[in-house]
DNA sequence: CTCATTTTGAGAAACTTTTTCCATTCTGAG
DNA sequence: CTCAGAATGGAAAAAGTTTCTCAAAATGAG
């Protein structure tokens, strides 16, 4: 065995039409019964469930969860955090990135190019909570300029990614 | 009757200990059974189930999906727009939220407070996508100014909500 | 304490998922 | 074209889960 590539658990063909008909499907509602999806997609189950548990192996399924109403659970604030680091090194980054992952009010963090370092989409009930939030934030690690923009109105949200039709070949 | 009250579908108790663990449970994986979600919340099968029914008649649990791996279906790259109007009128509000909503390319669209009017979260496949998506937003409605900032990594991205702890009474 | 109300849990019925096994379709070498 | 081999599809049975019914236990107002 002089091959070099690694032999991976996945299989990794190509996602067809169906498949992503099944991620269109399970991305809008996950409580369907793989029957009532086969029907959707025009299959019966057993494929149908072979290509579910295929998209979960491979990792195209990542998970499924249950979607919480914010304001239902007190959390009524949305705030857009833009921040700038004066320190670029490795290190630096690993230690925000560990300080700033380890937050539950994080739901989103990214690292940006241009003009803005970082962009992190924080949730709390209130403005006190937002104001520890942000001390906690800002004593983690040494930054160069912070920016909270609040949000009035969520005016959509959702978790379903635009999938794209097939590419012809 | 002269109540002027509705009388909702919802049973409308706050939320104990034991609903909001389920609720953690539910937003970190909704493939659980319900006797092991039971388990886990110190429950038996029932009880829990009907705990689960109540919180999404309720709304509190607004449905489940699954999750799909971004990279995996080919869209690479995330931006963050940022659009000033001049514009602040109820009617290019609706035709501008109407507009942006129908897009598939936008997974959130808030209206803000301060200097940024909104701000989307876009994902797309590529620049030339991106591209064909920001000529579709700027000839959707009048606009004043917009911002794309692009992300190069993902650090942390979540949908479970940071669920308070129960407020002593 | 007593009663009405709410919450809980055991178990049975209905339904779903998962497996087994076989038929069909597709692909590419000869 | 023709065939072997692989991949995909489907029916039906087995295993597991959800959902429902009913009665016991807990709670709390009077």
């Amino acid at each position: 065995m002089s091959d070099l590539a690694v032999q991976l658990p996945e299989t990794n063909r190509r996602l067809d039409a169906i498949d992503r008909k099944i991620l269109m499907v399970l991305q809008d509602d996950a409580s369907l019964s793989v029957a009532e999806i086969g029907d959707r997609v025009g299959l019966s189950s057993t494929p149908c469930w072979k290509r579910i548990q295929r998209l979960e192996a491979d990792g195209v399924i990542l998970k499924r969860v249950a979607l919480v109403d914010q304001n239902k659970i007190g959390l009524g604030i949305s705030v857009f955090v833009s921040v700038e680091s004066s320190d670029h090194s490795d290190a630096w980054l690993k230690k925000f990135a560990e300080a700033v992952s380890a937050m539950p009010e994080v739901m989103e963090f990214y690292r940006m190019a241009g003009d803005v370092d970082y962009m992190l989409r924080v949730v709390v009930a209130d403005m006190q909570s937002y104001d520890v939030f942000y001390k906690k934030l800002i004593s983690a690690v040494p930054l160069k300029n912070v920016t909270s923009r609040f949000a009035m109105e969520k005016i959509k949200s959702v978790t379903a990614l635009p999938i794209p039709a097939v590419v012809a070949a």
